[in-house]
DNA sequence: AATATATGAGACCTTATTAATCCTATTTAT
DNA sequence: ATAAATAGGATTAATAAGGTCTCATATATT
């Protein structure tokens, strides 16, 4: 897997969209400007966005963006397969077709292991979460925000090291 | 993080000499045979390797590679990042730098965590485990699973290629 | 010492993917 | 009707991956 610097604009855009709450229509250029990503490409990017139902794109003078869901149905893991597909770690898990002994291998179980692991932290995070904190944009363009700690958006999980 | 082939490649080549057994000598041609990876690719891989301490390089005549290691003390993680560098999930990790609000975004926590959790599963798999029962090579292909002892192969090697 | 064999190291090429941009068409508020 | 905005596909540019080639170097054997 590797994320794709769409899938990044694909996060900021949603974080922008959450920020703004539901419903709430935003225009493509404001969005851009914002979240620091290029225009056209957040053009191409809002696409993929909408197919998958996460966002709803309005056309013609007065257009933009608008989040069709909570963002507490959002998971992080949603917009970043929306974007790559689904993620595998390796060549072997993702076209089983190309490796001739993927029924039979043990690094090839573990490497499914570790992409369900992965899948799953991913799964646990929602954008609620994400904008209680979250300032992925420039200090001087974000709103003013509490600074609350993350280990309570990720303390189900086990804290590694 | 994305699993290179020469990454794949470096597992195969490693999972062979595990087999082998540690301090037996092989020579590139057979593994590269046996576990299908294009010869002179293996021969920039097998650096790499050497530069990490995980096995050491003959020259010349009856030259091959040689597990500097026992299985169990190498670790499936050693491997891969001595591929493909320290794992990262995305850029936004990997070159914080060029991300200008990493210190406080939330987005940036979670694929920190998730990254040290898939770090600290591959860490935990070591080659004893996966010679056990790993057959990541055509079943046609590999040979018994009692590791060869180097008089067998120094004495066998007389046929040709 | 000479020869045959095997790998070292890096340059080089080819292809694939990513990232971004451009242009024309379409949609919609006013 | 007009202006404002996005749609959607084509195109380009940059980067990286995967693999190959060549000459240099090392070593066993005779």
């Amino acid at each position: 897997m590797r994320l794709t610097r769409a899938a990044e604009y694909a996060i900021r855009c949603m974080l922008y969209l959450s920020r703004q709450g539901q419903g709430v229509l935003t225009s493509r250029q404001e969005i851009a400007q914002q979240a620091d990503i290029p225009t056209h490409f957040l053009a191409k990017i809002a696409q993929d966005l909408a197919k998958a139902g996460l966002i709803e794109i309005r056309q013609g003078a007065r257009g933009g963006f608008i989040l069709r869901k909570n963002p507490a149905a959002i998971t992080l893991l949603e917009v970043v397969e929306t974007m790559i597909g689904e993620i595998s770690l390796n060549d072997c898990i993702a076209r089983p077709a190309g490796c001739k002994v993927s029924y039979h291998c043990a690094v090839h179980r573990v490497w499914l292991d570790a992409r369900d692991q992965l899948r799953n932290t991913l799964r646990q995070v929602n954008f609620e979460q994400l904008i209680t904190d979250a300032s992925c944009f420039l200090p001087s363009l974000h709103m003013p925000l509490e600074p609350k700690r993350l280990e309570t958006i990720v303390s189900s999980r086990t804290d590694p090291q």
